[in-house]
DNA sequence: GAATGGACTATTGTCTACAAAAGCCAGGCC
DNA sequence: GGCCTGGCTTTTGTAGACAATAGTCCATTC
């Protein structure tokens, strides 16, 4: 207490130097979200290593990191894919995300924390900033930070881990050639929900923002999977077959008033 | 067919072969929720090749996955310890670990497959088996297992991950020294509660497991920690408040029958 | 006597090299 | 002609060594 030899504190905190081995996770983490890398390509570490410009034991550490996010999948010996998705893994997917983001409103929405609020404001800022300039990408990246923030007002850490790495995952869905069109589009649809999502946030209103969650713009891109008859559980079917007839109604709904 | 230099082919599905990387994130693991190792104790890598007999690489792929299901923390360039829990930590663990019980039992127990609800039963008998035989902390893993095995009827994956990891960290919780009695004690108590969740599993009697579950035993653990003031935020002193009334109240129901 | 500077040690981050297993292709045998 | 079998290639798993950084201790100085 009597003199503090490193005054630097306060800049410390930022300057996180980063490792090879997280930067490889980024780096991989990024190719399977832009689609560079699909669910189902094999995942070869010599290949990757000229790549990115790590050595192995770095770019192994960073695919465990990968494999617990659920974006790869590693067999013993036989090497690693990009995690397949079959439309029962869209069901678990889709469904805990809900599940999650129901349970962060409840816990996070009454609470009105002024540093969280500040955070999720940013995060609608830069939403809206990015629908209106570009209409590339840019605005699916922004839209998942969106919700995530959202789920951040809860202030359960493990909570919104559970959260990133879902999403992550249905970002890797979303880049999967044929669905990717379809993918943006819904971002662009979602845009303007997202005022009313503020709106409801600001008023504190948990009743109107579970509902709304709930029936989120994010839910009509599953509507372009349903024909896949491959891998799916009874539970997913019946999951779907729901979903479809809920926004179907939801549809006919906009399409009287 | 003519001669099968191999004929273990049957067994050969469950021998995966495990690498050492897989051997060192179980043994590690095992330290950790031994209390071997405890919250806030530090992990040298050094330290533990020679311990376990393997290699940085793959000690260092362990500590990856260990990082992932938040039994430890890795801080860039100082290392790594075992993740401390605070109060909050508690609440967020045992609060998350809550509603996803109640989201399993809500898919899971209406569906009834026959293979899982096996697997549960075999889970039961293990559990009632280990409560008869040995008064040890085999009671406590089997335990475990059980509510494991009750969320794994959801035949969702991404949730049961999700509850593993959450258990990992609970047990972790209970084997810091001074609550380590207060775990087996409870666990031990438990074990008579185990027997009406299983019949109503059987009656599939949803609201029921709900109801149970929310007020099931591992809770009464929870209040030999409450007085650490040390490592609260708002949530989770509200919350502790919460369950400790719900907990007297349900003693006090107990009490007057 | 206390604070500051520097050197040292301990520990982490990374790379190259080796060993073993799995898959593949060609050649031979039935 | 088809299938097995042998070796070869590719790829993964592991080890040991080197480089760089952070923490620590001691000596020196005010």
């Amino acid at each position: 207490m009597t003199a503090q030899p490193e005054p630097v504190s306060s800049a410390r905190r930022i300057a996180a130097p980063p490792s090879m081995s997280t930067l490889a996770a980024e780096a991989l983490r990024e190719m399977v979200l832009s689609g560079e890398l699909q669910p189902g390509d094999r995942v070869i570490e010599n290949r990757l290593t000229e790549q990115l410009g790590v050595s192995r034991p770095p770019l192994r550490e960073a695919m465990r990191v990968l494999e617990q996010e659920g974006l790869i999948v590693q067999v013993p010996r036989k090497g690693a894919v990009v995690a397949p998705v079959t439309p029962h893994d869209i069901y678990e997917i889709v469904s805990l995300r809900e599940e999650i983001e129901q349970i962060a409103v409840r816990l996070g929405v009454p609470v009105r924390s002024q540093e969280r609020l500040d955070r999720l404001r940013e995060a609608f800022a830069d939403l809206e900033a990015a629908a209106e300039e570009d209409g590339a990408p840019g605005v699916v990246a922004c839209s998942f930070a969106f919700h995530l923030a959202i789920v951040g007002l809860a202030g359960h850490r493990r909570l919104e881990d559970v959260y990133r790495s879902l999403s992550l995952q249905m970002r890797m869905c979303m880049a999967m050639n044929r669905r990717a069109r379809a993918g943006i589009e819904t971002a662009r649809q979602d845009a303007g929900r997202h005022r009313p999502l503020m709106e409801l946030v600001e008023a504190g209103d948990v009743e109107g923002m579970a509902h709304t969650l709930a029936h989120h713009g994010q839910r009509t891109y599953l509507l372009s999977i349903e024909d896949d008859a491959e891998g799916h559980s009874p539970e997913s079917r019946a999951w779907f077959a729901r979903i479809r007839q809920e926004e179907e109604e939801a549809m006919r709904h906009d399409g009287h008033h």
